[in-house]
DNA sequence: CTGAAAGCGCTAACAG
DNA sequence: CTGTTAGCGCTTTCAG
């Protein structure tokens, strides 16, 4: 019933599927999992599973899965370094055959050593762990190019004639984050311009953040005020796009907004957001097609990265000098 | 190690758990499951992780779960029967203990009774299955007050004064689209309006239904034409608000839009979108704890209704005659 | 209170 | 090719 290469009459196959299909007979799965040390069972490890850019790479992953006889258990850590570990640890008790780590690196002190210490052990056990994002594991890791969107995105910006480009960064505990702080300053000094601190607002990843960096902007004096804000996530973006509405300003005549990952719900807000496409689904996808190859003791790079768009829509707009 | 109540020595205990801890030790889940016969495995069937409406469903039964110490198993239907039922055969494989189905029945001939055999099969193992929707399956339901909701916006939209009311209804083969499609027929009779079917369109829960429907009522003639559209869910009525934006029709001030579900990004379109709230992470909450009372064998509700309520925003006004 | 043993349902290995 | 058996790592039961 395995479908094993074990040699079996014909006669006697049909005769034992038959009396199984009459008795309603199916192997038990986790006697199964037991004996022969493989649980079919793979988790992914989102920061949270109702956040629009973890539900995509969830989907990518499942939808692998889920083709390949394996089943995906969703574990929010809601970046909380002892909720993670804490699924860690289930997930090795429950002799998962594989994480992904959907999220970056917790950045909280012996996080990393701990983290570590259960994935070497799951590892020792045949486990596979991939990471889809910038992380302090030593594991195989799949990652967008954060960095060279957010470049190519401020290049764009500087294309269109913006030269105060403010930045609305994310966590600065959070590693795709800073890469795409990053690639902001990369683009700017590449251009030879110098940069601003003042146009570089904390966030936080959310749309309250980028509210309040609207405001912000909005004192600062107009003739070192920005002229376009790039958010360093789209919820951030739309934060922004709220709080400029609440004063009454308009995007992109009076200031240009985009963001970065390119939501489902870019395109449905007025106006449609300028922003750096991550192939997120697909992120989710070649991850868990690399940790299922790695399960089968194939080779995998030890890092891949998925090319970032610029997806211009109408909220950025050309430099103008008078608004 | 089991923390049961079995009678042990203290120093005993602490030898053991130290021993446990010095050698690494955790117990195998698997065979704790197989010898126990509780696998302390939870799944939600969902017809897709990605899509808000489901994302924040199953975020509130991760939370229970994990908050009781099962692990939640994702499967995307994408409504389809065929991988709904082969996804609650693998389940009952896997013993999982619980299974919540997310998602209203599916329309097939004889699928509805392939479901319930497993399920009865599941059931007589002593596991617990709830719907989160109206259902064919006959177990416990926790559902949302779809009719209620959508005949209290109907309700509102009347009081603003609107007596051409258009409705764009969801897949005919899904119970709470029909349920609320019910509602807002329910209400017009009630207010003594004679419904219109001109003015009940089809659309199929996504963006493009709802574009198409605003394209379609901008060739009602002008005396017929609806003031006010209520859209199924809010999806499509996103789709409407950008059919009646490539149109060039203002909203709310040439016709007012609404919808349904009030998902996130429900406040980040322009004009915010007036819609009726559902507690969709509760609704995932209350199922979970109902399923392990179930399971702890207590008795549980056979439907639990969870409220709506209506939150207007500003793509709805009072109706006017001038436009 | 402790130690030993049976068995959950499977797979792999071994004789026949 | 078929039938039997040993164990995967637990929990539960039963003697001591």
């Amino acid at each position: 019933m395995s479908n094993s290469s074990y040699p079996v009459n014909i006669a006697t196959r049909e005769k034992v599927l038959k009396a199984a299909t009459e008795l309603g007979y199916t192997p038990n799965s986790l006697a199964r999992s037991l004996r022969s040390q493989r649980s079919k069972l793979i988790a992914a490890i989102v920061g949270d599973n109702a956040d629009p850019y973890f539900a995509e790479i969830m989907r990518g992953v499942e939808d692998v899965a889920s083709e390949h006889g394996y089943l995906t258990i969703v574990c929010n850590s809601d970046r909380q370094p002892a909720k993670e570990l804490h699924y860690l640890r289930t997930l090795r008790d429950y002799r998962a055959d594989g994480v992904l780590f959907a999220g970056g690196a917790l950045n909280e002190p012996s996080h990393a050593q701990r983290l570590e210490e259960v994935v070497n052990e799951m590892k020792s056990r045949g486990a596979a762990i991939i990471t889809l994002a910038q992380h302090t594991l030593g594991v195989p890791s799949i990652q967008t190019d954060n960095f060279g969107g957010a470049r190519a995105m401020t290049t764009r910006l500087l294309e269109l004639g913006h030269r105060r480009i403010a930045f609305v960064a994310g966590p600065s505990n959070l590693t795709v984050a800073n890469v795409r702080l990053q690639g902001y300053m990369a683009a700017l000094v590449e251009a030879g311009l110098s940069l601003d601190p003042h146009l570089i607002l904390t966030g936080n990843f959310d749309r309250e953040g980028g509210q309040r960096a609207a405001h912000d902007i909005a004192q600062i004096p107009v003739e070192h005020r920005p002229t376009a804000i790039f958010a360093a996530n789209d919820q951030t973006a739309f934060g922004v796009m709220l709080g400029l509405g609440e004063m009454g300003w308009r995007v992109p005549d009076a200031i240009s907004v985009c963001g970065f990952g390119d939501l489902p719900m870019a395109q449905i807000v007025f106006p449609q957001l300028t922003t750096v496409s991550i192939p997120l689904r697909q992120l989710g996808r070649t991850g868990t097609l690399r940790l299922l190859a790695a399960l089968r003791n194939e080779e995998i790079p030890p890092l891949e990265v998925l090319p970032t768009t610029v997806v211009e829509r109408s909220s950025t707009a050309p430099y103008r000098e008078a608004l």
